[in-house]
Formats: structure tokens, C-alpha cells, sequence
DNA sequence: TGAAATGTTGGGGCG
DNA sequence: ACGCCCCAACATTTC
């Protein structure tokens, strides 16, 4: 292999032409590049909502190349077995890629390294989905961070890489290899509620990350403190779902956000402070990758969780049925938007774990099957922190009720009044969105009365704290 | 990044 | 002036 073939950048969840190291290197060393997306098993098992957005993210990245005389070339199968023919189709002597940290993909991707340097090919993965690599961090003792402050504290100083620019060009190859038709791979097939209902609310693909971001920091972040926890006002920074895609990098929200701190800007820390969140999350699931799957702390096995999804109250918790009105409100904006307002995560959590006494593991597979900026780490530490069985978690007995939340978080009722038409008169139009996406299998319309409470929040909560006052652990 | 029960304090009304 | 009660406002404890 000659210094002058081609490179393939193999993309994943790193849909972004800023500030990605792997095809800044590519780039830099003058040689044709070919970047390439695989739907390997991995993508096939992907969950409805999150494939879904990965199919979109995939060809806004396809369009946001083409713009450069690129282009995203598209092959399914086996990921070693794709990459081989396509270095056989193209003479390409490297492939480039940006670290993944699921258990999954790692094992597939160190397997895929070995195998490609035993055929002499230069195999290299690089950072930039994460500010901090997991194996950096560590304790004085050398283990690694249970706990957020800590964790916090050890990495505030740091130092993050500055922004890589965006290549002014990138390399074509003389002829471009056989390229399948994003359409055929019907990544929304699994979308059996109405991807048109979700789609108007899809933030897509880097550039409107970037104007996000920069609108973002312009005007929200100066009250992120106070507005972040109400979920009635636009006062997050909506990133995670470009986040999750790595339409944009941590980094490049980093800088925007130190920025802010130096020009005086009051919430920039606690922005700050949320991109560590995703951090410690990817750090928790590098270290012990079971916080995917089992409770973190194992004696939580023992708890009398109920864990048939089909019971009627599981089925009232999805559809936003259960006339808790924050909890409603919540999960319908999750069905409508694929998205949810992190306050209205806490609390829907706090529900289903505790009033309903769910296994955190229905919510998170519910929340993996609804979200477009599903995330695996953040999701599992977020639900694992809810049911109280994670590292850093809120204790079990912290309750939280979701009618005294609503006076404190939603006192105007701006947030119940857009997801929820029942028993209203003018319904928003956002909340009547809903029955355009329910399956009509759920038979429910808007002119029926709002639901009654499924549990009413006073046995509910002494149900939860008298098991988890008689547990034997 | 709770909520509810229980405890403490201090001001005001009143005999 | 004093004791007593009431109660709101906090603080602490408990789950």
C-alpha cells in the first residue's frame, strides 16, 4: 500500500465535519479519502426511533459531503467483511475511525483493528466523541469514579482539545465504489407510530446543530440555571440529539460554553457541568459495562420489582395515560417529539420505579425505542440514578410527586396544557399531534375524558417505601 | 436534581 | 409583665 491511497473514514455515530479528528488527519495527509457508512448487525438491532434519526442523520451527512465533492458511500453486511471488499474495490491502504465505548462496538471494533493490520492495513481509531477517554480518569487510588462531584472535580481543569476546523476540502478517489440507496436499508421501518408526527421536531444534522448551539449561547445560557428545570420554557440547550449522532462535538460545546463563563454569562457552568453528566455516563459504562444491564448495585436483584410489561399500568405509563398529568404530559412529548424535557425524565422515572414499582429496565426500553437522541450510556446511568440501583443514585425513598412537581416546575401549566388535549376546550395543537401518532390499536381520541389516576399517589408512594423498608438487603 | 412528618423558634394575641 | 396558646416559618429527621 502505497502513501498515496486511499483512506476509508469508517463513520458512526460521528455524522460531523467540524472538529472530527479522524478525518482531519485523513485530510491533512493529502491522500484521497473515502468515507463510508456500514449497517452492520449492530445498526440492525438498533431500536425503532433511534434508527430511525440514524437514517436521517445519515443522509443529511450524505448531503453535507456532497457539498465538498464527497459523498457518503452506504454498504450493508458484515462490518471486516465490508471494509475488505472495499479495499479490494478501491485499493485503500487505511480506514480511520472515532472511538466507540459500548461494549458492543468495542469488541467488534478491536476485532476488526487486529484483523486489518494482520491484512497490512494501517487500522486507527481516534477520539472525539468524548472530551475525557474513560481511561484517563481516575481516583487517587486508581480506580475509577463512582461518584459525579468527584469526578467533576477531576476533570474541570483539564484542559479540553480545541475545536478541529472543518476540512476546506476533501479528496475524492478517481472513481467512487458502489454505493447502496439509503432507502433500501428502510431504517424506519421499526417507526410503527407516525414518523411524520415525530420529523417536524428533528433538529438535523450539523449545521443546525451549530446554529443551535450558537443561538444557544447567544440568549438561553445566561438563565440555563433556572430555565433548564422547566420544561414549559424553551431553556435547554437541545443538543443531545445531535450529541448522540455526533452531529456536533462536546468539544465545540465546551469552548462555546468557557466562552460564555468569561463573558460573565450566569448558567454557564451548570451547561458545562451537563456535558460532564454525558461524560461520567460513557466513564460509568467504559468501567463497568453491566450498568447496560443489571442493576449496578446488585442487591437490587432482590427487590420485589414488577417486570411484566404487560401489565395495564406498564401500558398507561407508555401511552401517557395514567392522569398524572406531569407524567401524561411527559410521555406524550416523548411519542410526539422523540425527545423529553429532562425534568419530565426524573419524574416519569421516579413513577414507574417507584409508584408503579417498575423494573427501571421497561422504562429504559421504552425510552430506547421512543428517543432520537437515545444515548446508551446516558440513558442507562439516567435510569439506573431513578430507580436508585445505580452508582451516585437518588436514594430509593426519594419520591418524587409528580402533582407537588407541577406546582413547582409547571405552576402556569404551560407544559400539560401543549401535550395534553383531553378535557380541554382548545386543545394545543402539539398535544392533538398525538392521536395522529398513536396506533389506532389504542383507541383513544381527543374528545375522551381526561383518564382517571390508574394509583393514586399516596398508596403508591407507601407501597415503594414499605418494600423498600421490608427488603432483606 | 424530594416529600412528609416532626421538631424548634419566635412573634402576636390574650387573659 | 408574664404565661400560655396558636401558628407560621424554618430546620431536622425519616423514609
Amino acid at each position: 500500500m502505497s502513501e498515496t491511497s486511499p483512506i476509508i473514514i469508517w463513520f458512526r455515530r460521528d455524522l460531523r465535519l467540524t472538529d472530527h479528528p479522524a478525518l482531519h488527519a485523513a485530510c491533512d495527509s493529502g491522500r484521497p479519502v473515502i468515507p463510508v457508512y456500514i449497517h452492520d448487525d449492530l445498526v440492525a438491532d438498533l431500536r425503532a426511533a433511534p434508527k430511525w434519526r440514524l437514517g436521517l442523520g445519515v443522509g443529511a451527512f450524505d448531503d453535507a459531503l456532497r457539498e465538498k465533492s464527497s459523498r457518503l458511500v452506504l454498504r450493508k453486511g458484515n462490518a471486516i467483511e465490508v471494509l475488505r471488499k472495499l479495499i479490494a474495490d478501491t485499493g485503500a491502504g487505511a480506514v480511520y475511525w472515532s472511538r466507540l465505548y459500548d461494549p458492543q462496538s468495542t469488541k467488534r471494533d478491536t476485532e476488526i483493528k487486529e484483523a486489518l493490520k494482520d491484512d497490512g492495513i494501517d487500522a486507527k481509531s481516534f477520539g472525539g466523541h468524548l472530551m475525557f477517554e474513560p481511561w484517563t480518569v481516575e481516583t487517587q487510588a486508581g480506580g475509577y469514579y463512582k461518584v459525579y462531584t468527584p469526578f467533576w472535580n477531576a476533570v474541570k481543569n483539564k484542559g479540553v482539545d480545541a475545536p478541529l476546523s472543518a476540512p476546506t476540502s476533501i479528496k475524492a478517489p478517481e472513481t467512487w465504489p458502489q454505493s447502496d440507496d439509503l432507502d433500501s436499508w428502510n431504517m424506519g421501518a421499526a417507526m410503527d407510530r407516525g414518523a411524520d408526527v415525530v420529523r417536524p421536531f428533528v433538529q438535523l444534522g450539523e449545521k443546525a446543530a451549530q446554529s443551535r448551539l450558537g443561538a444557544f449561547m447567544a440568549r438561553g445560557v445566561g438563565d440555563y440555571k433556572q430555565t433548564r428545570d422547566i420544561p414549559g420554557v424553551d431553556g435547554t440547550s437541545n443538543l443531545s440529539e445531535n450529541l448522540s449522532l455526533g452531529e456536533i462535538s462536546p468539544h465545540q460545546c465546551w469552548h462555546a460554553g468557557q466562552r460564555a463563563l468569561e463573558d460573565g454569562k450566569q448558567g454557564a457552568e451548570t451547561f458545562l457541568k451537563e456535558l460532564v453528566w454525558r461524560e461520567f455516563a460513557y466513564h460509568l459504562m467504559h468501567h463497568s459495562p453491566r450498568i447496560l444491564t443489571d442493576n449496578w448495585r446488585e442487591e437490587w436483584a432482590e427487590f420485589p420489582w414488577n417486570e411484566d410489561e404487560r401489565r395495564a399500568e406498564v401500558k398507561a405509563w407508555k401511552q401517557g395515560r395514567t392522569g398524572e398529568p406531569f407524567v401524561d404530559a411527559a410521555m406524550r412529548e416523548l411519542y410526539i417529539t422523540g425527545r423529553m424535557h429532562n425534568r419530565g425524565r426524573m419524574i416519569v422515572a421516579s413513577y414507574l420505579t417507584k409508584h408503579l414499582m417498575c423494573h427501571w429496565k421497561i422504562g429504559l426500553h421504552w425510552f430506547e425505542d421512543c428517543l432520537i437522541d437515545w444515548d446508551p450510556a446516558s440513558n442507562a446511568m439516567g435510569w439506573q440514578w431513578s430507580a436508585g440501583s445505580g452508582p451516585d443514585a437518588t436514594p430509593y425513598f426519594r419520591v418524587f410527586n409528580p402533582e407537588t412537581q407541577l406546582d413547582k416546575f409547571d405552576k402556569n401549566r404551560d407544559y400539560t396544557s401543549r401535550w395534553i388535549a383531553e378535557g380541554r376546550s382548545n386543545p394545543h395543537e402539539d398535544a392533538l399531534r398525538y392521536f395522529d401518532a398513536i396506533p389506532r390499536r389504542w383507541n383513544i381520541s381527543p374528545g375522551d375524558p381526561y383518564p382517571e389516576k390508574i394509583i393514586s399517589l399516596d398508596e403508591g408512594r407507601e407501597r415503594a417505601l414499605d418494600s423498600y423498608k421490608n427488603r432483606n438487603f
